[in-house]
DNA sequence: GAAAATAGTTCGTTTTGCGAACTACTGTCA
DNA sequence: TGACAGTAGTTCGCAAAACGAACTATTTTC
């Protein structure tokens, strides 16, 4: 058993690797079907219905000003409705349209196809343990996968 | 919104979303620093020496044009320079000034250091099983974990 | 009911990114 | 050698993205 200390690629730059490629592979698929990442991004984030222009840049972490026109220019192109909030006339909530819907199925769709080829062999085992690994890390919180499930009867793999 | 059971996240969307969370540490912490992103990776490829437009149009995935733009700006901002190669003078080779090697240095400690913390508590062990699949799917290749750290190779040749 | 807070929009600016057309070199082969 | 194809970058014009400050319209709060 050699010592596993190895430095690799630093866990972190590793991260961030990760987060290029996957950018990447975003962009490619945007691309070809002629939508812009940001437009993707968003439509992702509506497939479980409409959300409100506040929430949005709470997710994706932009001024609202951004926001305003991102949402323009997808309603532009009828991606995208805007319905006023009944509630709070002040408000409205983003909604996909038919379209909207299928660009985003189909663009979500084929990111995942192609995260899947460039995961290729890893090792289902291995996609389980990174996803909640990665889950932790998302929730903010340690992933605690080792109090009983997934984790459990991992034998030093490494 | 009760942390209870968590669907563990489907394996390329956990990859999508991690993705976004580097992203904004990325942004959050270029701007702080006062880079935009774009810049502050271009400095971050420029760490291990100066570096030709085409190289990084490859790595960065840009058309040529837009790293014109990207590098004249930097340039503009004195945190890079361009030299002229003296074999083949066409090309040039982008290299840091003293500010930008400091700017650089600055962002990815930065970086790191916030990734650090939202990894937070994943055990080390887990964090090297990350380490070794990321470096699996950036090498193109299947990760080879059982083979010991086998992914030292991993630096792209070209 | 006036003042403060909230939800979005508008406006002007910079950055990013694309593609097509261009300049300037380098390499090839006839 | 010398035409000419290919390569390395730049320029130009354009659209999208992102910001911040100032604005409108609507709650909320006191």
């Amino acid at each position: 058993m050699v010592a596993t200390k190895e430095p690799v690629l630093p866990f972190t730059d590793a991260l961030v690797r990760l987060a290029h490629l996957v950018q990447q592979v975003f962009a490619e698929v945007s691309r070809e079907q002629d939508l812009t990442p940001q437009q993707a991004q968003l439509l992702c984030l509506l497939v479980d219905g409409p959300v409100g222009m506040s929430e949005l840049v709470r997710t994706l972490q932009l001024e609202k000003s951004s926001l305003t026109g991102l949402v323009d220019r997808a309603e532009k192109r009828g991606l995208v409705v805007r319905t006023r909030d009944s509630r709070d006339r002040r408000a409205c909530r983003i909604g996909l349209t038919g379209e909207g819907e299928r660009a985003g199925a189909r663009a979500h769709e084929e990111v995942s196809r192609r995260l899947e080829v460039l995961a290729g062999e890893l090792p289902d085992r291995q996609r389980e343990l990174v996803a909640v690994a990665i889950g932790g890390i998302l929730s903010g919180r340690p992933a605690r996968p080792s109090r009983g499930t997934a984790l459990a009867g991992e034998r030093d793999p490494l």
